[in-house]
DNA sequence: TCTTAAACGAGACGGTACGTCCCGTCTTCTT
DNA sequence: AAGAAGACGGGACGTACCGTCTCGTTTAAGA
């Protein structure tokens, strides 16, 4: 297996085990996303996808229309055609909401393929993830996530282990990889990697609002595997 | 002339020419934190000093306690024992008043000593960078600022020009003596060398939330001074 | 049926045929006093009568205790224990809610019996309206009803639809039975009497605030009978 | 004399004893309509005649073309192009200012002449007294000036000194001229002859809002001189 | 087939904060 | 001392959403 995905690699969207209170919780992160079938052999009423499309459908489209600020649950609600208890059923926050639109809405694999050098790996994985900031909506999504993430700390958590560590994983491997091959340099160690690619993207998206380009792309490589 | 004030350095604070009506919001950012002279020979009672102090330290202490989420602007005036009329009237939003607070309570200047060598210059400046988010206030301030400058499109250009740049300005001035000394690399270009400098700085802020420590420091002046 | 009440007396409280948009607003009016039954077979939860009836108690307590210009629909909710949004998805304007409220708390039913002459009739009519002026708490809800419909012109209609104009009908049955009975005097016309008699009640009530006692309803029946 | 003025009557415009604090109450009853000459011999700036009737023209402007409810304290000082504090200054509250404005624009003036029976005074008064409601802008005044009196005791008080009485002393006059001459009625008594002719001339203006016509007046007279 | 249980849409509920308006007071400089 | 100007502390407005709580309805699983 070559691909990484973001969302849903660790286990079964539904903890079979305890259908508790907060399952909702867990299941809306990085599994909210996934099929929504309640637990088999329970009586009552299954959980209507057409809804859960509906409203990360919305929700995508009023925050690339009128932005985060304006994001309400009651607008989610009324563009899906659902009731609010919907919502708050199977996410704990419009944030969470959003987070499992972006994984519906964007392709959000990051390709680990193997280009034979670590310098390859590593434009690769930059063009990636630097074509994802491309799209403006997916980008003002990204911006509004990790905004809510300083705001809410409980988000913040959700947001971290569901994204932020994914990402940092996926370029885990192609590091891993290029230990093995040979050709990581001594330095920097590879959190500060992880924290000098992530961080400058992140910065550009966020502080800079500049484009990802492919210059961008070239100076990182080049710092990265200079010593 | 070492030091580089961050707020406050371009012009004096209060647009002498013309106290038009736009003043306040213009006032209200990186001015704000100046004094608070309505321009003398005007009739009308003057701006209280007292309520704008006691506002930003109300702001500061608030966030401090309960996070931005639970900062609000009647909280603000509550605690500052003002009119919330007096707090709109001098600040866009609340977070204008959070940004003149933190100019208010830290200490922003940046050292810019000129340390004989670009590697040294480079840790000075990081050092000072790195200690401002050493304090868990400062760094929820900050945290906070940058989220509600995604959130709030107009806030998140006046957080820009009065916070963003200034710094990077800063660190131009390192850049410029280095190049001027003959020891600045050839790559990256100076912009790519802020985006890393900066981007892993609030990255480290904003997403690992790991202490800014003295290895990260050396990790990204070893990177930024190989080539 | 010998009695004719205030409110409700045209048509049932809520208009069985089209629970259309603005039913709420009529309702609030002369039938918002009646039961709260929003359509049984409509989904959503239903109206609370316990906060409906908190409301209207609350109203008339606090006009009671601090009068009219001190009656604040912060003031209401606090009391009722209800969000003020409750208050206002029901009633367009506080004086609306005094109203409910008066028809509520006050007995405005006016007995219409028969005694045998229009100058006993007249006589009851005026007997039991004085009445309802004789209560301290009644009459000021009545001033402030009066001068709200003074200043606020959409609630000036409304009082006079829901409150003036059923006065003047139920003056219009006496003078109805008197003519038939041939005891009415040919002047004043029927208008004039009720003008003369509603007049001289509201100016006592808004203007001199003299008790309304049985001196006047002699000299009031004498005058009307005379001719 | 045959005139009988409506405000100013009874004594000089300020009292010369005492320029305490209530003055202004005082003076602005009635007095503050007449010159605005304070004590003479006396220091400082003299009141300024030009803003007494540049905020009396305003507030009577201003409340024809929006109505009392939005008749605002600031709005009268920025028409009339004077301080807040000025108007202050000379009236305890707006009410205060708009019942002068009623004496500098309308005629209050009510003839008394004799008409040599207590019919033709009747009329004669009735037909004054109904010519001023004509004002469209006038009627709109008194009924402010009425729902002020309900809502604020205060103003309640001085409005009945300083107009309310002041109609009924005139109606007085007819009715003792009346009296010496013979052809007043037994009953009702005089105090009853006043509520009913002022009761209904306020229920058109205030309840029906109907015009005060000729029919009226002759229904009037001939309820009033019937017994 | 009937019972039970859950999810659904709808929407009212208690509540918090918003940003605005205006109050009446308090400086400040000018006349 | 009064005037224009205008900031001040304060209170209430009417609105927008929050997250929760009924409602009647729909859909499934088990008896």
């Amino acid at each position: 297996m070559n691909d990484h995905s973001v969302f849903g690699v660790p286990g079964p969207p539904v903890p079979p085990g305890d259908p508790g209170r907060d399952a909702a919780a867990l299941r809306a992160v990085g599994a909210g996303a996934g099929a929504p079938e309640g637990r088999p052999g329970r009586p009552g009423r299954r959980r209507s996808d057409d809804s859960r499309r509906a409203i990360l459908a919305a929700a995508f489209e009023i925050v690339s229309e009128v932005g985060y600020a304006r994001l309400t649950v009651e607008g989610i609600a009324a563009r899906a055609g659902c009731g609010k208890q919907t919502i708050y059923r199977w996410w704990p926050a419009k944030a969470d909401v959003l987070l499992d639109a972006l994984a519906e809405q964007a392709d959000l694999h990051v390709p680990l393929t193997d280009t034979g050098s670590y310098a390859g790996d590593l434009r690769a994985f930059l063009a990636a993830s630097f074509a994802l900031g491309g799209s403006r909506e997916v980008a003002g999504v990204l911006r509004a996530l990790m905004a809510e993430a300083q705001i809410d700390q409980d988000f913040g958590a959700r947001f971290r282990a569901a994204f932020l560590r994914r990402r940092r994983e996926a370029l885990g491997v192609i590091l891993d990889r290029a230990r093995t091959r040979g050709d990581l340099p001594a330095a920097p160690p590879p959190g500060t990697v992880a924290d000098i690619v992530f961080g400058t993207l992140w910065y550009r998206l966020l502080a800079t609002r500049e484009p990802l380009d492919e210059a961008l792309i070239g100076d990182l490589v080049g710092v990265l595997t200079a010593a």
